[in-house]
DNA sequence: CAGGATCCATATCGATACTG
DNA sequence: CAGTATCGATATGGATCCTG
């Protein structure tokens, strides 16, 4: 948010110049339960209750917030149908298919090296603290 | 933490059981920094100070912790030189260089649709607000 | 059923000052 | 130069209660 030195330009700019709204698009990707949420969706819409079920640990106002924020940059849909009891669904839009598709291949990679991270941390620990 | 109900067990299972792990380094790989810093390394190692100039913003606690966090998975190195005044390198690893390759994927994502999430928003926040 | 509103604990982060 | 230590602001997240 500060000015930034205009020396540091140069060697800033590994990414282009939107690199605040990388980051707060990197930051959603990664964000715990958005990811959660849009992995849920992938094999179709379901409503609050069954979003809620199938992510176990999330609260029920994080789950409000992150689907609003997932609503709002439009990577999923919310349709109500006017019954008693209400229904409400969310499903993924085409946007939010292809993070999905990004975001997998990040959990691939984690899934792929999870077991040598695991093992660095250990040996970090052991010998560090 | 908490014990989860074995009747969710079905429905969770969208990600392998490691699913928290899988969290774990999903939230490394999306935290602002950590990105940042492995991105600031893609070219060869590099000093403290160098990095520290690098990524505009950071602060000393940040960038420290940052390192640290990143050297305990093992995703870069840190060679200290015993000279005066003291010269220490941070590099990346063969898993850092593997991790920032996935990353850059996500960032290109980020680059190739943020225009048109940033008109979803203002879309949105036209609307419902 | 699908949330909104509130309260509170903790985690995160930045600024600052100090050190080998 | 390359950090560590401390403090305070703010963000984040969970628990709980309430409503159309």
């Amino acid at each position: 948010m500060s000015a930034v030195p205009r020396a540091l330009a140069g060697p800033c700019a590994r990414w282009p110049e939107d690199s605040d709204f990388v980051r707060e698009v990197l930051e959603r990707a990664g964000d715990k339960w958005s990811t959660l949420v849009v992995a849920t969706l992938e094999d179709g819409p379901l409503r609050y209750t069954d979003i809620h079920h199938s992510i176990p640990g999330i609260s029920q106002r994080m789950l409000t917030l992150t689907l609003r924020h997932l609503r709002r940059d439009g990577l999923i849909t919310r349709t109500s149908y006017p019954e008693v009891p209400p229904r409400v669904e969310y499903a993924l839009t085409p946007l939010g298919s292809s993070l999905l598709a990004t975001v997998l291949a990040l959990a691939a990679w984690a899934v792929d090296h999870h077991v040598e991270i695991r093992r660095n941390r250990a040996r970090f620990d052991a010998a560090g603290e």
